[in-house]
DNA sequence: GTATTCCTTCGTTGCGCGTCGAAACGTAGT
DNA sequence: ACTACGTTTCGACGCGCAACGAAGGAATAC
């Protein structure tokens, strides 16, 4: 007999191989609709049905109606954490596998609404190196080159700050085993990126994929 | 088919309530008999051992014979996740049910091997207010008047600092929602406060308990 | 209206696995 | 030696639940 909260239900509807596929595939951070997330995981509609019922009846996902779709996504917490059990998983199986597919998944992919990947490693060293960001313990707080860079990119530090959600987040990685950058700051930039056209979202997966000339431009405002 | 690490394996060995109630129990510190377990779980040995050696097996799990008892206990990574899981799982279930016993949970328990609950959020606060430590974003560091507090309690900082381990962990807490210390510094205290008496671990749960002399001294050490 | 697409509900099947009883194994004590 | 205790293995039972086929809403398109 326990005492604080129910954690093998939530632990449960991850648990199911299906499910967790949908849940992976909605890392992305887009929302997708129920066939999708049928085909995602190699299952049927029917039972691709049972099994969302069952996670937004969890908390784990908001369902939206539009016309005839459902659209499901899930919130930044969940994704929080399930890449923490992603982290924690690849700690603990020696499933060292790395694909044709996985290798453009480390070098670049999304984690919810920012990057993950070598490319994120490689921006949160840069960061760090031009003092916009300071390592502090496990997470960034904005250094003395800070303004600068903001300015240069053309991103408005104070819209960002007066949100809920905090600026800096340190999110992480499964592939790199080191913090990137997440919170409100870590998706503007990914916005940036997407914005001026840098870089794309592969087709229904997570990955990220930079043209030349995007990568060369990350590499002005990202110098290594 | 996705691609990153096999998230569901994990979140299955967690996802069963018996093997959720051992796990839990563990978060205590210190090492489980299988039958200790096995009571904890509300199964029998046989059961017990069926999901001990599941989760052995999966890495959750680290076991030690010795005589004829097989000590199983967590490291401090999975005692993290699951503690991750459990805010998580407060969120998202509203089984307000504030019982006597979870009242002195609420208040000062153990979590892995540091405080958790209202005293451990006292302390951060009173930590902070002496700038012994500084919240930078979501981690704390060490402040200007933190050599002067650690002569004082009598912590020898520079034998903590040579660990693999971070000095400063922010451990969120389930039930305060807000982050307490956790890390190399939040086990030292918490080892400094079963030394001196001031509180001690109730029999077999997570409840730590202050004498009156004890929660006296613990705020001279952690004023207001 | 009819057709088409998307999603759900119902009913059914079948496998997986948590559970326990009985018994065997290993260690400790006497 | 024998007894006691902790733990595991074996075997079997049975529930739970993921999966699919078929059919029934719900919303759009024509």
């Amino acid at each position: 007999m326990r005492d604080g909260p129910d954690i093998s239900r939530i632990a449960n509807l991850i648990g199911d191989p299906a499910r967790a596929n949908m849940l992976e595939a909605l890392i992305g951070g887009m929302a997708l609709t129920a066939t999708e997330l049928a085909n995602e995981a190699g299952v049927t509609p029917q039972t691709a049905s049972a099994h969302l019922f069952k996670l937004t009846d969890g908390g784990l996902l908001t369902m939206a109606k539009h016309g005839r779709h459902r659209y499901f996504r899930i919130d930044a917490e969940t994704a929080e954490v399930l890449e923490s059990l992603m982290i924690f998983s690849a700690d603990r199986q020696m499933r060292t596998r790395p694909g044709p597919r996985d290798a453009a998944m480390r070098h670049a992919r999304v984690c919810y609404d920012h990057l993950a990947g070598e490319v994120a490693i490689a921006m949160v060293d840069s960061l760090a190196a031009q003092q916009v960001l300071v390592q502090a313990g496990e997470t960034f707080v904005t250094g003395p080159g800070a303004d600068e860079f903001f300015l240069r990119a053309g991103i408005d530090l104070d819209r960002l700050k007066d949100r809920r959600r905090p600026l800096c987040r340190a999110c992480m990685d499964w592939s790199m085993r080191r913090p990137h950058l997440a919170g409100s700051l870590g998706a503007a930039i990914f916005d940036l990126v997407l914005d001026r056209k840098w870089a794309w979202r592969e087709n229904g997966s997570r990955v990220v994929r930079f043209s030349p000339e995007g990568k060369r431009a990350f590499g002005v405002l990202f110098p290594v």
